[in-house]
DNA sequence: AAAAGTATCGGGAACGTTTGCGGATACGTT
DNA sequence: AACGTATCCGCAAACGTTCCCGATACTTTT
């Protein structure tokens, strides 16, 4: 028989429907509803779960409350010296490790910078990595990467997902697609820093950190011009992107300037790809008058086009003058060197990482949104260097 | 007149010193201690900080519990559809975000995956990230990447931050400092699932991913003896390390098995750095009577070494044979192409993966620690294809 | 109509910290 | 005694979820 838990009474229990498919009962003298727990729930096995010793079980093993622990580990005042000891020795023979998810709750911050590129197989994005990872892990700051491999959605899901994972603030270099920023509108109404690098947009409030992408393309361009060259393609990338813009502004200028002719089928905006990479310049290549010289939107266009042209015979430098962007390793080392545009990968990183440090300690003052223009370098290499006449 | 908060009586009230700079008080007749708040802090800026709609939020909004609105999000049984469906209206309207930080506290389980890498600059390390990457979001977890920039010390601080933030599992791939392991016993002692890729160790009990070094360093010697030469020196890494360890077993079982004599003062082991490979390739290429071939622990000091080589009008591969290791971009393109080992990094990144997942699907289940070992190809350019003879 | 079953919801503990505020004690000073 | 000061420590409320137990209202069966 069954006997009710409150009353004890035994007579009055009768069935009353079931509850998440256990047997419920209910006493009619004391009218009260219950369930029957499993026994087999009662079993030894206390905490079934491996415990990681928290600052309560350091607390109670040297009979202090757990404020003092805590204040204890970090070395606040109001704890006396010997106390103190006794915590820090305690935590170290308990293997104590503090529990950060319990210390994000409670602060409402992670101490973490998320940071979202759209890919890494170009040395580019790397190299800023390697730069903004030594500003933030030196004041004491995580880095989260993403990668949004250039995708549209991959990168709203990235952003929603550093969202909800309370980061700090974000770092984030847009995909090609990219094309509406809601997702990143949601940072300023949350309040949390952004720091837009290399691609960046309009329509955001948030400072920018880029390089003189119109200088360096208008250098390009015009170092083109005066070793000769005349009729100058340009592969660009898409143009919903600043920096696809900012280049074929660029090439425009030095063209203009040096009153060379844009022959506008000889000016092609792409997308980042390989594959893109070779169907264009096929293209160009094959064109009935083609191109003498071609200023590509990165190296590993550029490096595509060489190959390309020398599988077909075109000598570079002197039949095709080929320029590219961004100075990847491979670039210095594929015969003839390639000409092409350094960025200062290092101090992007950096710059931006210090940038989005100073948003966060700078407690929602209204610092205007500002735009940061790093230098780039023109380096010559051999294919463009073309023995004048 | 002051009143006791606790008897209400106004006569008996006496100073009683100061606590944090704010009068104390005592009534004589309960003998309670007390002080006055301020008035001041009463003031109507009820809560300063942004706030971020929360699930309580909600849940007061349509008049339900903050259970009701937790299990109408997830999707949970029990739930009406008409309350389901005020609950996600309410929750898109509010524009709420869920706190993956109270989630984490209350699962014990935050869903990411972490990863510490020795560094960023070649592009070996990206590119297993980029094959993680694809496994692990596709299983729904988010990866935290982190580099120890082959620095010890750096790696445990990286570990400890791993372990402070509850990640769900560690994917690890050793500095060349690295010759204590207690960072990762912890793990084990945590029961937090541990992989270990590339850069392994003996002394910890996990899973490791690595490639056939062995027989890629023996393959590569033999190609080397194969074309023709015969004095074949190695420029090896950090002993160490596993990887350096296989790689010169191959080295030697090849010459042994060609009836080629090692000579022992053409066998260095060294760091991974550009400066070293520096010192050490003049050394070799200094030697009075210098070796015909190079078979060098990876392309960065390959490639140093002929560059040095081609310096000082040594022809490659006629003079001088040089076979490097893991296939970094710029190696093909080099002056003659760089013979070197390919190795399946996107593979690697994607086992590892999928292992971690499995350990972490696998609950505790006692997998015997095992060892994956993936294929590498020898991938021949120029700079060992010697005209016979 | 009583008994049994179903569908839907709420209360509240737990997760591990931090921290504001008050309590207790000890000792010195009027 | 009465008061002042300093030092050290504890209580308990957050932080925002999840989820175990129920509780309530209604429908169906006996």
């Amino acid at each position: 028989m069954i006997a009710c838990p409150k009353c004890s009474e035994v007579g009055a229990i009768m069935k009353a429907g079931y509850v998440r498919n256990k047997q419920r009962y209910v006493c009619k003298d004391c009218n009260y509803f219950f369930t029957l727990s499993d026994p087999d729930q009662t079993a030894p096995g206390k905490k079934n779960r491996r415990h990681q010793t928290t600052i309560i079980d350091i607390a109670k093993s040297i009979g202090v409350s757990n404020s003092t622990v805590s204040r204890a580990l970090h070395g606040h005042a109001d704890i006396s010296p010997e106390t103190r000891q006794a915590v820090l020795e305690m935590a170290a023979q308990m293997d104590y490790q503090p529990n950060q998810l319990a210390y994000n709750l409670v602060k409402s911050r992670t101490n973490t910078i998320g940071m979202i590129v759209p890919e890494f197989t170009n040395s580019f994005f790397p190299n800023v990595i390697i730069g903004a990872h030594e500003i933030l892990t030196e004041a004491g700051y995580n880095l989260t990467i993403m990668q949004s491999n250039e995708s549209y959605q991959v990168e709203v899901s990235n952003t929603r997902t550093m969202l909800a994972n309370r980061i700090d603030g974000l770092l984030i270099s847009l995909t090609q697609e990219t094309n509406n920023y809601d997702h990143l509108q949601v940072f300023e109404k949350r309040g949390i820093p952004l720091v837009l690098f290399n691609r960046v947009c309009d329509h955001v409030e948030a400072p920018k950190v880029v390089v003189n992408d119109f200088d360096a393309a208008f250098t390009a361009v015009e170092h083109l011009i005066l070793n000769g060259y005349e009729r100058i393609a340009h592969l660009g990338g898409p143009l919903n992107l600043l920096v696809s813009r900012e280049r074929l502004r660029g090439y425009r200028a030095a063209m203009e300037k040096y009153g060379k002719r844009v022959e506008e089928n000889m000016v092609i905006q792409g997308m980042f790809s390989q594959q893109k990479a070779r169907i264009y310049g096929k293209y160009l290549l094959d064109l009935e008058n083609r191109p003498d010289a071609i200023f590509a939107v990165n190296d590993s266009s550029a490096i595509e086009i060489m190959l390309m042209a020398l599988e077909k015979g075109i000598r570079i430098p002197d039949e095709l003058g080929v320029v590219g962007f961004s100075d990847n390793p491979e670039s210095a080392y594929i015969g003839p060197g390639l000409t092409t545009i350094r960025q200062p990968t290092g101090e992007i990183g950096k710059t931006t990482a210090q940038w989005i440090l100073q948003l966060i300690d700078s407690e929602e003052e209204v610092n205007l949104p500002k735009q940061k223009v790093l230098k780039t370098e023109l380096v010559v290499r051999g294919s463009s260097r073309r023995s004048k006449g």
